[in-house]
DNA sequence: AATTCGTATGAACACATGTTCATATGAAAG
DNA sequence: CTTTCATATGAACATGTGTTCATACGAATT
């Protein structure tokens, strides 16, 4: 039909080819918007923003965040899932940070932006 | 009720004001959020990712990453109003490039992560 | 003016996502 | 071993989101 023609429009072949191949490969791509999704939900942005400051139990962050410790325990298991904090068990008290100083750079290249 | 008691324990109430007063305004930590979420689904990125490489249509996006003309359009929307993409318009043509380099640099942010 | 074709857009739909609520672990203290 | 309290988790719910489909716009060509 005509929009089957219209879909197989290509009107710069050679750019599209020369940028294919320069191209990540999909699953690699797939894996970085999944990565960067994570950062995407404002209540993780915070728990990660105040993980950068200092090591925080669930208590600490619901404190900080006025959210509920349920919250707060959901998305770190999210952030857990993903390996974007690691933990240390003290008793009855989880402590999350940080995996490493990477996690850090990603907000702060988005932050920076921000603020222009 | 116990609930509401639970709610309210603070663990490490130092540590809680310290992270508190190095925290940004919650205004730009959504404002990040909102930006990286949109760095978070598959076919922006690509386009994004694509967009580093060379200017280009929608007919071109759309031959790339075997993507309807539709849905290609509607994530430029989406990035457009984000201001993460300009466009130029030569006749029926419309080339969108990243509005800016830093763009780029939140890409590689999250790239570099997931290539360890 | 009518047609062509690249692009834009609104509605609708299926699906994902974040929070709440209720309840369950699991470790220390009594 | 029972209680306490920090944390975890499953289900349910409301909301958000990305794609498709149909259609419209708008600039060139005829």
């Amino acid at each position: 039909m005509e929009l089957e023609k219209c879909e197989v429009t290509i009107i710069h072949e050679e750019i599209v080819e020369k940028v294919r191949e320069q191209m990540p490969s999909e699953d690699k791509l797939v894996k970085t918007a999944e990565l960067l999704k994570v950062f995407g939900d404002p209540t993780r942005i915070k728990i990660i923003c105040a993980l950068m400051k200092a090591e925080m139990c669930v208590c600490d962050l619901s404190a900080l965040l006025n959210t509920s410790h349920s919250a707060v325990s959901h998305q770190l298991k999210t952030l857990k899932q993903m390996r974007l904090v690691k933990y240390r068990r003290v008793g009855k008290v989880v402590y999350y940070s940080l995996d490493d100083d990477h996690i850090g750079k990603i907000f702060e290249a988005g932050y920076e932006h921000v603020m222009e």
